[in-house]
DNA sequence: AGCACA
């Protein structure tokens, strides 16, 4: 009986899990799909949190105690008391996102505050007789890290477009009419199929996303009827990926 | 469950 406002309760500030942390520009997310690869991870956390506003870092890690978690860095406070209100409960890789501010200031926060103290300060533990195996793989996650915060964030904060809510207007010229099949355009090329699915799944009659190795940038996304495919449409029509803000209309037939 | 700065 409890449940029957969950529908709703994302919108609201119901569970206020983060009650007794002072708001933070780093927010800690955990619940996180632990089967997910960590370079993967970060890169659709950086595609989801992106709306709320400049990111200044995205980290996680694979180590047992810090599985399913990770930290966001949003240049701006704001953008991360956005974040943890309107995202609450997003689903993603099939986990409900559970997301609270940081405890503490992150490293890069502090560099740029002047009062970064450096690690071995703050170190709680030592590490006693650790074997570590220097297996560095900076390349790739530069690669990938690079690639998803090349741009500089310079869009408008229009970033008002909370997740299940309808986001309305900027309806193109609408050639084609009403299709079970979504056209979905102006994605960023780093876009992928399972960053597309996360954010479709979550309407009824999802079926699949497909892209096009050839066309960088499209995609179609089906669903079981054009209802159904509306419904998606409606609520997902401007949602900022990265910084594009994805347009979807019908695919032609 | 789990708050770090690979």
């Amino acid at each position: 009986m409890a449940e029957i406002n969950q529908g709703t309760d994302n919108l609201f500030q119901k569970n206020n899990i983060d009650n007794d942390i002072p708001p933070n520009n780093t927010i800690y997310i955990n619940k996180l799909n632990e089967k997910i690869k960590i370079e993967e991870l970060k890169k659709s956390l950086y595609a989801v949190f992106s709306q709320f506003g400049k990111i200044l870092e995205v980290l996680a890690f694979k180590t047992l105690k810090h599985k399913g978690q990770a930290w966001v860095v949003f240049e701006d406070v704001s953008s991360a008391t956005n974040a943890v209100r309107q995202m609450q409960g997003f689903p993603f890789y099939n986990n409900d996102l559970r997301i609270q501010y940081a405890k503490t200031k992150s490293d890069i926060i502090a560099k740029a505050d002047g009062t970064f103290v450096p690690r071995e300060k703050r170190k709680r533990h030592e590490e006693k007789g650790k074997k570590r195996k220097e297996q560095h793989d900076p390349n790739q996650a530069a690669a990938a890290l690079n690639s998803a915060y090349a741009g500089a964030y310079s869009a408008p904060p229009l970033s008002q477009i909370p997740y299940p809510g309808g986001a309305k207007s900027m309806i193109p010229e609408a050639p084609a009419p009403p299709n079970n099949i979504l056209f979905v355009q102006n994605l960023p090329h780093e876009t992928t199929p399972m960053m597309l699915q996360m954010l479709f799944c979550q309407f009824p009659g999802f079926k699949e996303v497909r892209m096009v190795e050839a066309k960088p940038g499209i995609a179609f996304v089906e669903y079981g009827d054009e209802l159904q495919s509306t419904v998606a449409m409606q609520g997902l029509q401007g949602f900022k990926i990265v910084q594009n803000q994805m347009l979807i209309t019908y695919a032609k037939k």
